[in-house]
DNA sequence: ATATAAATACCGACCAGTTGGTATCTTTTG
DNA sequence: CAAAAGATACCAACTGGTCGGTATTTATAT
């Protein structure tokens, strides 16, 4: 079959519309009706392709950590060693070039998995899936003498809470400062540090 | 008058109350109702001290920022130098154990302030002024030759991401390490960099 | 000090609107 | 035709917020 099975377009059209609805008005805000508003389509087609509005969280949540696995294995594959790997991920330009509306959505089901058990399960997996990608890179480092002699945990952890803490900043205050640049030169600073 | 006036100390009792019940369900899941009965009081009282529930956000965020500046303001008068001023800041131990609880909620009016314009005017004013804080601190350090000649405005947004992605993690993952270690080695590898 | 007046604090039934979700029916598709 | 997809009408539960009335303080006058 060449055209995808009307089926699974309508469901695309209705997550579609449910990330720009969360996207302007959040999780909670947009409602089952507004979704179906935006996507042209009504309730029952919703609940034929849904069976609860968590449930079209979930899969949204997946399809999207899918695109980040994309993302880091794409910066893995294009480079060969691991401080490229490191820099290749941090740049991200990509990332915030396509996925930039999906950020706050994307931390809103992160303070949502705080609360939620299914959700949380999934987010968490992913989390650790890849403090443990960071983790092995510093460690990697350290083994090549490249790394100080620190602990990886909190290096990876670290890392983590840089991207996180600059998309919370960039919500808040998207016209404060040229995001990308911050973006691009933060590695560095992380990597070299502030002292002189 | 010894006893602080009954009113106030009703109007206390509810954003006490409330503050559990955003710290348990989150901001939006906790009604009205369910504050009162945490408070054990009427929604009549409730709505005699707020005006609204957007009128309690309002006063805890204040609330909060006040406490904030309290401890920004201890740790300068605390320290004589620019380098122990920003270690004292950003161990804040104090703070994680104080204002522990009260995180996810912070996080929580961080992102409703994304959609939400008199709180964003409260928030983004605040931002504003920790950001500049850390923005002169780190001038200070370039005019002293302690500090590299890097972008002021980058190291300072670079900072705050630090604290504020190392709250969302916790906030996920709260057993996945120990957080208070984490924060406490951070501001080091922050200000030494990772390679050697 | 006591009576009175006036605020202040509080109660809880109630309302209009919205929510996620269901049940039933019709259309499209293979 | 049968099954999938979609539409419409509907509902029970719940939401933030209102309102008329009552209890409790606090200020004032005697």
């Amino acid at each position: 079959m060449v055209i995808k099975e009307k089926g699974k377009r309508s469901k695309n059209k209705l997550l579609e519309a449910a990330e720009k609805c969360f996207t302007k008005y959040g999780l909670d805000a947009s409602g089952v009706d507004e979704i179906c508003k935006t996507a042209g389509m009504s309730k029952g087609a919703f609940y034929h392709h849904f069976s609860s509005k968590q449930d079209l969280f979930l899969e949204m949540l997946n399809q999207w950590l899918a695109i980040i696995d994309g993302y880091i294995n794409t910066a893995r594959e294009d480079s060969s060693n691991m401080l490229e790997i490191f820099m290749n991920i941090s740049k991200a330009k990509q990332i915030f070039k396509d996925a930039g509306s999906k950020l706050p959505v994307f931390i809103d089901l992160w303070i949502r998995a705080t609360r939620d058990d299914n959700l949380r399960k999934i987010t968490i997996g992913s989390y650790q899936k890849y403090l443990k990608i960071f983790k092995d890179l510093v460690e990697e480092g350290k083994k090549k003498k490249i790394i100080k002699s620190i602990n990886s945990d909190t290096a990876a952890r670290l890392i983590i809470a840089v991207a996180v803490g600059f998309i919370m900043q960039g919500m808040l205050d998207p016209d404060g400062t040229e995001w990308d640049k911050v973006a691009k030169d933060s590695p560095m600073i992380l990597l070299e540090g502030i002292l002189r």
